[in-house]
RNA sequence: GCGCCCGUAGCUCAAUCGGAUAGAGCGUUGGCCUCCGGAGCCAAAGGCUGCGCGUUCGAUUCGCGCCGGGCGCACCA
């Protein structure tokens, strides 16, 4: 964007309700620098041709002042000249009527640092009190319709502490998706057809026949879980020897079934034991009764994309970025698996979509190309598709890590992890990396109670203002009072102008960290405030004989709260009145 | 061999499409409760941001080449 642009732009979008307060202060400040840039080409002071994007960025220093821009810095290269007097010059034609600055200062090699008055962030405060759950919410997204898909594990095995990851990531990027104005679907697809289902109702077939007498080994590359000894128990007992009756295919069609919805039911309870519901899980088999596939195949074909190579059809995905061709029909008349796969993206596009998010695991990195090279190869926007991959987690006890095969050993279920660690501890650790970092998991640290695990630092921070409350009651303050009966001017301490800038920043923050795809910064943003707000706490004597200032305090308390309160139910960790 | 991800404080990691003196938690050291919850606050120590070149007024960030770690490279799913 230029400074025409964004002078533009200004003109013609009206400032409206779900706007952040701090974005209109941005945007005025940008508009006024965009304004002191043309004057200065029309006087001469500045070279025309200059353009440069105005960038208004919050510094982490006070002396920087309350926003700042490096403007000046990247349009001194264009004119050749030095920072410092491009800035002078914008700073001699800027005007600052009818503004919140208050002053401004050229530093450094020729940053703008403007100096505010608190009257914005008075503002600020009665937006995110008048707005409370909702503050942080804005839409920006514009009602744009996000398919968010994210574990979709196979049901033929309990959820892992991959999938825990995955599942933490893929929720709260739906929550900040959904607070920054999208329509957002979480989505669960459901392998229930291919071999490893069928696989499944092999093994369980061989764990029912053991349970009955018989000597049935498990099938090569069979699942030996107990899971599945457990199951076939339920069935022997509901069941006894009755399923022997039937014909093989019947009794394995029946055992699929029955395997598969047992397994999916054990994810989903798992999953809302987690906090997390689906808005739909979706049925490959679905996708398959309905001839899906074979009509993708079609269209494909017909797009004139396939070729026959050594008796299998290929996929010409070379034309769409891919490394190499791709088989979609063997040499023996089945179907790969990437033929269903790009059926289901296609399905979702037609269910009216905008765009598509697939969070996957680090093993289907080399998948993605694939996949991309369908959707497009149908004609569908390449970037109609999104992955994100979720990288590998490792769990670690102090210094041990625990190895996680499956074939023997200790294996560690998603149930397992819940129990030792908590929900909120779990999905904390998740949240805190990149996705796209690798993670060690220490299960000492997330099930310690205590100081040292920083999920308590945040959700103390919530307890302790719930706490004031509590006391402020006690003692006889009005603990309720709103931006209208309190004086703001006493709010005057660096602690609290600090946590004020920081929640004043929050719907910003929500839809930048949604955008970078990036919830680890939600955590990283939580730990800010907690820690403005315990430095305010304790610089900040809230219930004192002052009742004006006790009534303004705690005005600042209450909206800390709500801005905590709505991070954490971002994040899908709970904020409790106690500890 | 090719592709993707990651190398930042003792450990685990941040750093907002390239910004000012690279931050936080844990650990270490030293202070702070007659007072709203000390699961807290304040301060100190701790760094050639793996190495080298390049682009730029400016590089942890972008490009190239190395080094090290993880994961993938099927007519499996």
């Amino acid at each position: 964007m230029t400074a025409a642009d964004s002078c533009c732009e200004r003109r013609c979008a009206p400032v409206d309700e779900s706007s952040s307060i701090m974005n209109q202060v941005k945007n005025d400040i940008k508009d006024r620098i965009a304004k002191a840039i043309d004057k200065a080409k029309q006087k001469g002071d500045l070279p025309g041709y200059v353009e440069a994007e105005i960038k208004i960025h919050m510094p982490a220093k006070p002396e920087q002042g309350d926003f700042a821009t490096g403007v000046a810095m990247a349009l001194a290269s264009e004119v050749k000249s030095d920072g410092r007097s491009v800035a002078g010059a914008i700073v001699r034609y800027l005007s600052l009527e009818d503004s919140w600055v208050q002053r401004v200062d050229i530093a450094g090699p020729g940053f703008l640092n403007f100096f505010l008055s608190t009257g914005w962030l008075e503002k600020a405060m009665a937006d995110i009190w008048k707005k409370g759950p909702l503050y942080g919410s804005t839409d920006y997204g514009a009602g744009k319709k996000i398919l968010l898909e994210f574990v979709s594990a196979n049901p033929t095995g309990p959820l892992n502490v991959v999938n825990a990851r995955a599942a933490a990531i893929g929720d709260c990027l739906a929550s900040l998706l959904e607070a920054s104005g999208y329509q957002v679907a979480r989505e669960f697809y459901v392998n229930d057809a291919g071999h490893q289902v069928d696989l499944l109702a092999q093994s369980l077939e061989a764990r029912y026949r053991q349970q009955l007498g018989e000597n049935a080994p498990l099938p090569e590359n069979g699942y030996r879980g107990e899971y599945l000894v457990d199951i076939a128990g339920e069935l022997v007992s509901q069941k006894a020897d009755s399923l022997l009756e039937l014909s093989g295919l019947e009794r394995h069609e029946w055992l699929k079934k029955y395997a598969v919805s047992h397994m999916v039911a054990k994810q989903r309870d798992t999953l809302l034991e987690y906090g997390l519901q689906y808005d739909t899980w979706f049925s490959e088999k679905s996708l398959r009764e309905a001839g899906a596939p074979e009509a993708t195949l079609e269209q494909l074909s017909e797009r004139g994309f396939l070729y026959e190579k050594d008796g299998a059809l290929w996929l010409k995905s070379t034309e769409f970025g891919d490394d190499k061709d791709r088989v979609v029909v063997k040499s023996d008349g089945e179907m790969t698996y990437l033929v269903p796969d790009i059926a289901y993206h296609k399905n979702k596009l037609e269910r009216g979509f905008d765009h598509l998010i697939d969070i996957l695991g680090p093993d289907h990195h080399g998948y993605v190309d694939r996949l991309k090279a369908g959707i497009a190869a149908l004609g569908y926007p390449e970037e109609s598709l999104e992955v994100i991959i979720a990288q590998t987690v490792r769990l670690v006890r102090g210094n041990q890590v625990v190895k996680m095969s499956k074939r023997g050993g200790e294996f560690i279920s998603m149930d397992e992890l819940l129990e030792e660690a908590g929900k909120d501890a779990c999905r904390f650790f998740f949240l805190m990396r990149a996705p796209s970092s690798h993670l060690d998991f220490d299960l000492d640290l997330a099930r310690l109670q205590s100081n040292e695990n920083p999920v308590y630092y945040v959700q103390y921070a919530h307890a302790r203002i719930a706490s004031i409350f509590r006391q402020a009651r006690q003692e006889g303050f009005v603990p309720a009072l709103g931006p209208n009966e309190v004086e703001f001017s006493l709010i005057r301490e660096t602690a609290e102008i600090q946590l004020m800038k920081l929640l004043a920043a929050f719907p910003e923050e929500v839809y930048e960290i949604a955008e970078a795809r990036e919830p680890n910064r939600l955590i990283n943003y939580m730990m800010n405030v907690a820690a403005a707000f315990h430095s305010f706490y304790t610089q900040c004597r809230v219930l004192g004989d002052d009742k004006d200032l006790s009534a303004a305090r705690l005005y600042v308390a209450r909206v800390c709260q709500i801005v905590l309160a709505n991070a954490l139910r971002m994040a899908g960790v709970s904020a409790s009145e106690s500890m």
